[in-house]
DNA sequence: TACCAGGTCTGAC
DNA sequence: GTCAGACATGGT
């Protein structure tokens, strides 16, 4: 059994921020499956699992975030610490380097509910089903099953285009030693990611910080050009040349600012849109 | 209805 | 090297 920490660890901040798709929340109490464990969070902070140690680490409890929190509002730019001050619950995750492949390809021009549908019945599909507190859970399907099928499989699955970048980059990863990539530095884990079709750079961001813990990626989506063009008053168009200016500000903070970031914008715009329906 | 979503690929200059 | 257009699908 594990505790959640008392300070700068929100379970429904780290789980909304769009770094994860596989979780349900009922009556404030969350379950969330990775790779093949399950963990069940509940409102009183205890969390109960298939495998304790694989979920301390998930959940990056080795880390200090109040030095995360306090170097993020050192910057002194203002829009800095108004998303720090909302998402300081915000911690990143240390996800499966498969699953967090095949989920950003999924990612691109799509939107998070959209992406949790498609993972949810990919899972059930080809994954091993398990249980957990007495509810079934699928597993995420090993590299194997996910090369056996193809394009049009996908696509039933309701992928639409991006059907034929799972299916190639499942039969393409099943000749790659991924855990082994750790030892490339983040410039080279990028190029490597870069050769996979369907994978483009901000894809290639996220894969960094969210399956590989690289800090230094800074990935840039259509809500981080927003706060790029309205807060920081960049004129650069280029998201390359965008993600630079970030990283050389940021450095080893990249990551943790950026989700700071986008969760604010994102919560912000999403908080504005329930008032105007009610 | 038209536009947008954690973009990327392709082909034309 | 840069840029427009295409791309599946579901939500608002």
């Amino acid at each position: 059994m594990l505790k959640t920490p008392e300070k700068f660890f929100d379970i429904s901040d780290t789980l909304n921020c769009g770094q994860v798709f596989r979780y349900t929340e009922k009556e404030g109490n969350y379950t969330v499956i990775s790779d093949k464990e399950c963990a069940f969070v509940g409102k009183d902070g205890i969390i109960k699992s298939t495998n304790d140690e694989y979920f301390y680490n998930y959940f990056d409890f080795d880390r200090d975030y109040s030095a995360v929190y306090s170097a993020t509002c050192s910057f002194g730019i203002e829009i800095l610490k108004k998303a720090a001050m909302y998402g300081k619950g915000v911690r990143i995750l240390n996800q499966d380097k498969t699953e967090i492949i095949i989920s950003f390809i999924l990612s691109q021009n799509n939107n998070i509910p959209r992406i949790k549908g498609i993972l949810s019945r990919m899972c059930a599909a080809l994954g091993q089903e398990r249980e957990f507190l007495g509810e079934k859970y699928y597993a995420f399907p090993s590299l194997k099953k996910l090369a056996s099928k193809d394009a049009e499989f996908y696509y039933a699955l309701g992928m639409g285009y991006r059907a034929p970048y799972i299916a190639q980059t499942a039969v393409k990863l099943l000749d790659e030693d991924i855990s082994s990539w750790e030892k490339l530095t983040t410039q080279s884990l990028k190029e490597k990611l870069l050769t996979f079709k369907g994978i483009g750079p901000k894809v290639a961001d996220c894969i960094s910080l969210f399956g590989f813990g690289r800090t230094d990626s800074f990935p840039v989506d259509t809500w981080i050009e927003k706060i790029y063009r309205e807060d920081f008053k960049g004129e650069l168009k280029d998201r390359n040349k965008i993600t630079d200016y970030f990283t050389e500000l940021f450095g080893e903070n990249s990551g943790f600012i950026q989700q700071y970031l986008f969760y604010y914008k994102r919560e912000k715009k999403l908080r504005e849109e329930k008032k105007c329906h009610l």
